[in-house]
This record gives C-alpha cells, sequence and structure tokens, in this order.
DNA sequence: AAGACTATTATTAGCGC
DNA sequence: GGCGCTAATAATAGTCT
C-alpha cells in the first residue's frame, strides 16, 4: 500500500501567488533556498555577500558573508564617507543595480491602518529582541546555537529537546549521504 | 560529427576554489543565479529583497526590488562608528509591503506615486532601526554563518521552536564547510 | 505549519567557441 | 568576459502528515 504517487514538481508562473496560504509556503522554501545559495556562492569564491529579505508578512530577514554590516557598508557609504580607492563610485544607480523593479512595483499603499499595525508590532518586538539577547549573550562567545539552555527555562525545553532530536537525525542523515558519495 | 560528449555537471564541494579561473566563472555564473532566484522570490511572494555582491576581484553588483536603497537603508549604518566588528542588525518590516499586494500583478505604474510612498518608509524606519542595533550589541559572535538573523526576526512566536529550526540549518552549513575542507 | 517525500523542473560544471 | 551546449546535480511544487 503505497502512497498516493507525488506530482512532483510542477511548473509555475513566476508572477504573484495570489494564494496567501501558497504564498507563505512558497515564500519560506524559497528564502531558505536563496540564504544556501548565498553561503554557496560566498565558500566558493570569498565573495562577500549580504541578503536582506523582508517577508510578506513583515518580518525581517539578513544574511551576510562576513556580516550584514560589513557588505552593507562597503556598499552604502553614507554621504561624508570618503571611498578609499573608488572602487564602488560608480556603483549607485548605474550599471550594476539590475532593473528589475518596474515588474514589482505598485507594491503597496499604506492606511491609517496598517500604521497602527506597525506600532503594536513594534513594540512586540523590542520586547523579544531584549529576550532573545540576553539569551545569547550569556555564554562566553560560544556559537549562539550552543546557548545557554537554561536561559530557556523549563517551558522551552521540550521542545527544545524535540527539536535536538530532529537535528540529530538530519545531520546523521547529511552525513550519510556524504559518506556514500565519497 | 558530433562534437565531444560533454561530461554534463559534475558534482562539486563547496569550499573555496583554488583555481581563480575557475572562481571567476563559477563566482559569475552563481551570482547570475542567485540573481534571477531574488527577482523570482520577488515576484512570486511580494517581499522586499536585497542582494549585495562584492566580487573575489571587489566589484560589486547589487540588486533590489523594490530598490537597493529602499531595502538597504534600513540598515542605516553609522558612518561614524567603526567599532563593531559585524554587528548583526535586525528588524521588521515596517508595512506596506502587504496592504495591497495584488497589485504586484498589475505592474504598471511607478514614478512619483512610488517615489511618495518610499520616501515615507524610509523616513520611518530609521528609528527602528537604530533601535534594534542597540538592542542586539551585547551579543558576540563568531562566525559568520551566524549572521543569519531569522533567530530574532522569528524569536516573536510565544516558543524557540522556529529558532532552533533555524539552529538546524546553520549546523548544516557549518558542517557543509567543515567537511569540505577536510 | 513545519517536515518528509518525490516527480519534475531548474540550475550549473565542464567544455568549446 | 560572454554564449551555447549537455549531462548531471540541485531545488522545489504539490501532497500528506
Amino acid at each position: 500500500m503505497g502512497r498516493p504517487p507525488s506530482k512532483g514538481r510542477q511548473r509555475i508562473e513566476i508572477r504573484f501567488i495570489e494564494d496567501s496560504n501558497k504564498r507563505e509556503v512558497t515564500f519560506s522554501k524559497r528564502k531558505s533556498g536563496l540564504q544556501k545559495k548565498v553561503s554557496e556562492l560566498s565558500l566558493l569564491s570569498g565573495a562577500h555577500v549580504a541578503l536582506v529579505v523582508f517577508s510578506p508578512g513583515g518580518r525581517a530577514f539578513a544574511l551576510g558573508t562576513p556580516s550584514v554590516d560589513h557588505v552593507l557598508r562597503r556598499y552604502a557609504p553614507l554621504p561624508g564617507d570618503d571611498d578609499d580607492d573608488g572602487l564602488i563610485t560608480v556603483l549607485r544607480d548605474s550599471d550594476a543595480v539590475v532593473a528589475d523593479r518596474a515588474e514589482v512595483e505598485g507594491i503597496a499603499r499604506r492606511t491609517e491602518e496598517t500604521k497602527k499595525r506597525l506600532a503594536a508590532e513594534k513594540t512586540r518586538m523590542d520586547a523579544v529582541a531584549e529576550k532573545v539577547r540576553q539569551a545569547t549573550a550569556g555564554a562566553g562567545r560560544k556559537c549562539w546555537w550552543e546557548a545557554d539552555v537554561d536561559a530557556l527555562g523549563e517551558a522551552e525545553l521540550p521542545e527544545f529537546a524535540r527539536a535536538l532530536r530532529r537535528l540529530r537525525n538530519n545531520v546523521q542523515r547529511h552525513l550519510d549521504s556524504i559518506l556514500a558519495s565519497a
């Protein structure tokens, strides 16, 4: 009794996905793919790369090598900065900026309603940011994933354990595939 | 007379390509692919995305929707302070991204209407950028791939489950780099 | 709603020009 | 540097869980 055969990947047109559910899923999957590609490009070529994504739901994601700030400052010196080499002098608004914006513009019209929502979300975000900072800032310069479990609290521990189990499985699978092809 | 059969795509390890010629070629191809994916993500989901790449040779490339400046401005690095060594800055989108997404399909009119919208959004983001920047200042980092700020951005959920998912991805990426160089 | 799965499409490594 | 090509790997749309 095999499961019903998957339809597999289907070709889709590259245009706005009306269905918000599908849209979210696609965004999530593709964002992950993008981040992977960014890290690969950096590893392969040593290039400095920064990726900033604002999700349709309004959250921000960023990834950078060697760091987001490093790359962005290199790219966008504020007026008053002297650019040492003239490396990036011509960049702004010129050829390097690929102009696909024509197809994407016209996204949003702000309203009073959305402004209110912004204020509320901002407040909440500030609180959470503080909490995460405390959870990660403590341990002496370990990598953040090694962050101190105690800081998470009793309630989060089961969730943490479950996630770690999944992590172990996935890493094992990953290792298996690498070793198998070596 | 057929030309000699292509070897087709070969599997490669994700690690620094020593040969500078190959490295340049790979950089070029993958950069293009990345830019395509960025524009696709934006079109499909309406997300605002910015990508900045410095080639191994030091040349800069950038791509953004609705524009590079629009997205990057939210990181508002201050030219004055040079102290931080690759700070992670994270913040959330203001709004406006999600407001009337159906209009993305319409493509259509940019120009003055769009410019006004961007100006307003830019101004409003400055305060938020600085605030979150301060909030994350205490958390030290070591590894560049920690620059993924998903953990902070998604941590507004009640528990840390999503952050842990990101953790897994980071670990796998870390393993990738280790295995590649081993 | 975040994985797992898988049939497909999409990307790209290595080549010659 | 770019473009075309091909055979292969890599990413992912749809589905179920």
